[in-house]
DNA sequence: TGACGAAATTGGAACGTTCCAACTATTAAG
DNA sequence: CTTAATAGTTGGAACGTTCCAATTTCGTCA
């Protein structure tokens, strides 16, 4: 059944008009009169007709295709993210490309590759670890709208959308400092990151600002998983003199560390004071409820879309580099002010 | 700059060979000679041509493009799926459309058609709550292959790709009522499902094989997130007669009920006993450990793309409904023998 | 040397849409 | 009653590729 395709020109002869006049309906064009506007809409829905966008695609340039390219789709931020983007996509009547590079380059290039070749309006892209403004090259020569979110990329000469990382951390540490922790410990994430780089640099500002020494053993490493987190936590633990508080990388990190404080009979929140950074939306409901700095990933999501669509329908637009301001959200795992609770069962 | 587009017969003139050509290098096809065929490589590279497949989707009528709709992609199972989807996809040269429908129906047909209108070659479709054989009769009457997962459609007549849900709910009660346990709760999940349906009617089947009573006050519904379980186990501890274990209906429910038993100064594992279903990666990590119904959302997500791959390159193809195998991932959270540990601090 | 088959190459007609300029009806103004 | 303006409608030429049938080139064998 359905051998052939039912093409503007089936639905014009049906209706006793023009292909032109069709294509006029299809885009509803207020040049066309109600009466035949409606006699074609009918005959559409009865003859079952389904727009061709690949031959609208080739006649004009733009596409009502958006792509979106993120480092790590498992990792719940992202996703969230991603949720956002397609939200506000779908409601302008677009549709997008989502491809998940594992962080891994190769991989990235070669979706960017495709997206093109799928003729997309613009792209938003999480890049995976080590892209280089060269890589981005070639979509802003062919004048094609990125937005950068989570990482930016400097001399890539496209938006931005990141978040306050730095004042971030520095509302984490000084809240954990006025609750009277001393030793505070950065722990989780990959050092060669700009992301990293800002959130350590606001910790290590806030520590200096309270008076605070920074030491190297304080500040940790790791995936920015889960698994990471606990060996994080179990590598903190293993100092002489051990931390009473952590800042994590980000909120995965962050569940990691209240488990390894738990496999050590440590309890989150009551005997070390921990504090993510993201806020996905486990935060909210884990126990103890995650402290954290609230970067809103599907509002996120949302505003880089927009700020992607506003480039694509203005024409050429100047790059911007947006910086959304973060908030610490209290919530039980940095219950501890030290010494609160004596914990009876040592070690 | 880039004014121009590149097109075939740019690089056919530049390199001084015909369009018909250049299109057969770019389709590697063994009947172009292999010294002409680096030269048009060359100057493909030197012009920075990029291919449109708009074009060639508009001549030929397959499109490279699979679709993928699901109903929740802020849950990580889900969130899995779809990378293992995009992994296999990827690598036949193929790219996804990826739409979220947070369960929304009409959502769920705006993306569908979308998606016709773009061409895809097929549709791996995890319905949201609700679909009817109906939605997709379309697209079976168009010959547009579909594989739905996770939740299948009775009557649908496309192929289907679910877990044993049956085999490891009662596989999971076993294990729970050879360790001695004899009052059983099932937590969490909407009782419109069908799997909700299937795992709860394994779960009664195992507690009848059991010699054991199933009671309507052990079942208790809720939505299938982290929050449903904690509001779940809440229920379930206003009991008379407490339940000392529980099968979940999914992993997210689990942890929520960790968190709930925890609420209650309970530790899973040790005064109560958990398993979950599906086994998301934090499953593994989590502390304690989840033991849960192993169902490799990610595996699953290749398999559906696989299968969906052989529809398309084979023609038509018989609908197969493959239930895949489960098995049971012992870890921590079913640690308890009833009574193996006897709690100190009561209450 | 000529003929033949195989290997490469090629021009032109699609594919289904949009856009443009031109056209026809209809209405309003003089 | 003519003219001008306005509202609708229309045919045909693109868009960039693939496919087909036809053609050229080449090596091989009699």
């Amino acid at each position: 059944m359905a051998k052939e395709r039912v093409t503007v020109v089936d639905i014009a002869r049906a209706a006793g008009v023009s292909k032109s006049t069709v294509s006029l309906v299809l885009q509803a064009s207020p040049l066309v009169n109600e009466s035949t506007r409606a006699k074609v809409n009918a005959v559409i829905r009865e003859l079952g007709y389904v727009y061709n966008r690949s031959a609208a695609n080739l006649r004009q340039a733009r596409s009502k295709i958006i792509g979106i390219v993120v480092n790590d789709l498992t990792n719940s931020f992202f996703a969230e993210l991603a949720v956002g983007v397609d939200e506000v996509v779908q409601a302008a009547g677009f549709v997008q490309f989502l491809a998940n590079t594992s962080e891994k380059l190769d991989r990235q290039r070669e979706v960017i590759a495709s997206m093109r070749e799928h003729g997309v309006s613009g792209l938003i892209i999480s890049p995976a670890r080590g892209t280089e403004a060269a890589d981005l090259a070639p979509l802003v020569a062919a004048g094609i709208p990125v937005v950068l979110v989570v990482r930016d990329i400097p001399g890539a000469g496209v938006s931005s959308l990141t978040s306050d990382n730095h004042a971030g951390a520095v509302a984490a540490v000084r809240h954990l400092v006025e609750r009277g922790h001393r030793r505070v410990a950065f722990l989780g994430g990959f050092a060669d990151t700009a992301v990293f780089e800002a959130r350590m640099r606001g910790y290590g500002d806030a520590l200096g600002e309270a008076g605070l020494v920074v030491s190297d053993d304080l500040i940790i490493g790791s995936a920015p998983s889960r698994a990471g987190g606990v060996t994080a936590i179990e590598q903190a633990m293993m100092l002489r003199e051990r931390p009473t508080a952590a800042l994590c990388f980000n909120d995965a990190v962050a569940f990691g560390v209240c488990d390894g404080l738990r496999a050590r009979r440590l309890e989150p929140g009551e005997d070390f004071a921990v504090i993510g950074f993201d806020d996905v939306i486990e935060a909210k409901t884990a126990v103890p409820a995650l402290t954290t700095v609230s970067v809103d990933p599907q509002g996120m999501g949302e505003r880089a879309a927009e700020l992607l669509l506003k480039q694509i329908n203005s024409g050429r637009v100047e790059p911007e580099a947006i910086v959304s301001p973060v908030r610490l959200a209290i919530r039980q795992s940095c219950g501890a002010a030290v010494g609160r609770r004596v914990k009876e069962i040592s070690s």
